[in-house]
DNA sequence: GACAGGATCTTAACGTCGTTATATCAGTTA
DNA sequence: TAACTGATATAACGACGTTAAGATCCTGTC
């Protein structure tokens, strides 16, 4: 191969590249205001001036597309917790994650929809390299805040399991943060959200403490 | 009208009823077997040995199928709570709602999905007339519970609102239940439902409690 | 008993979706 | 220049929710 089919080589490959840019960020616009379903790619290829066709040169089909941006999108989350991760005290940060988690739903509520509430086929891998890096991923981050909080003597005998421990926490706020995205009816009188979320994140340190154990906040 | 006509017309439209309960009763099988999106109208049809278009003679669309479906399955969650209803104790009866909660989350998974994490249309309203009515409105009688425990002095004084400690409990068995009915991946290691929910109930009447009072259970 | 009216259901179709088999067309390589 | 390769387009398939137009059958009236 000489220089110059190297070089066009390379150019061949940006272009790819950028198209596939292209479509990633036409789909990601589309997805964050209209949603999963609403978005096609029949849209999603208009809004690129390609046809529908050409999508499929990229990525093998919605659901691909869809794990690509989810994958980006849970990079997104992690970067979005780096900063809350300095503070040393186990029980402070697991608060402070917990509003971050929060500020990032309230920020990008499509995008949480598709990375916590859509359930994906089970062949649709989206996972990074990063599970388990608690600098790249939040819910390592998570477990281990609790494991360093159990580790401390700060909580209770009874919770002795970090990954339980951070299921517990993680699913109040995703109730709470879910329940108002999909039940938008007047049945429920619903409360502010981010209220209630620093209540519950209250609420539930102070139910994990050990009895005596200062910083009741 | 002569009295044969009535007859008749009784008859009819006890026929009319009866077509309608098949249909409700195929979507229901249809529904909790294979969810919403992949039960079809087509689907529904043919198990009843009917053409689709005759669905649409008894409902408007899909979603005011699926709205009265919702609208019976609300109605058996509130009777699924008629039993807890009883304990005396404000709190105990929290917990007992608690896990009979998710008692019939594990047990109609697809019915739960649907009621509870399915965001249906703005304009679909499957209110029944029991809104409101805590034999009958699941959320009412949980908000009564908490109006109580507050009233009689066992909840700490920052939680007032019984609307908003209604909702932080409910979400947090949300949370727990609906993480794992979306993310069955091998990312996060979950932990058995039940432990966990009891775990989470726990911690949370504990949270909620004023200190000194008695029943750390 | 014949006949109009209405309810119930069917036939056939429309427009949308995700997806794919086939064709086209450009740039690269020989 | 001719073959090759990869990116894009055309046209179509089957499935979906839904609907317009007709068929069928029972009812009540004359």
């Amino acid at each position: 191969m000489s220089a110059k089919s190297l070089a066009s080589f390379e150019r061949r490959e940006a272009e790819r590249a950028d198209t596939r840019a292209k479509i990633l960020e036409a789909a990601r616009e589309m997805f964050v205001q209209q949603g999963y379903e609403a978005t096609t790619m029949r849209g999603i290829a208009d809004a690129i001036a390609y046809t529908p066709t050409a999508l499929y040169h990229h990525f093998a089909n919605k659901q691909a597309l869809v794990a690509e941006l989810c994958r980006m999108d849970f990079d997104g989350l992690a970067r979005h917790f780096t900063a809350g991760s300095l503070i040393a005290d186990p029980l402070e940060r697991i608060r402070q994650i917990g509003l971050l988690y929060l500020q990032f739903a309230v920020q990008y509520p499509n995008h949480y929809k598709f990375m916590f509430m859509t359930a994906l086929p089970d062949n649709v891998d989206y996972h990074t390299e990063n599970a388990g890096n608690p600098e790249r991923d939040a819910y390592a981050l998570l477990v281990l805040s609790c494991r360093q909080a159990i580790d401390q003597g700060l909580v209770r005998p009874e919770f002795r399991d970090p990954d339980e421990l951070a299921q517990i926490l993680w699913a109040a706020l995703h109730g709470l943060i879910s329940l108002r995205i999909t039940k938008h009816d007047p049945w429920v009188p619903w409360r502010d959200l981010e209220h209630s979320a620093r209540h519950a994140i209250d609420i539930l340190t102070t139910g994990i403490m050990r009895s005596g154990t200062a910083g009741t906040r």
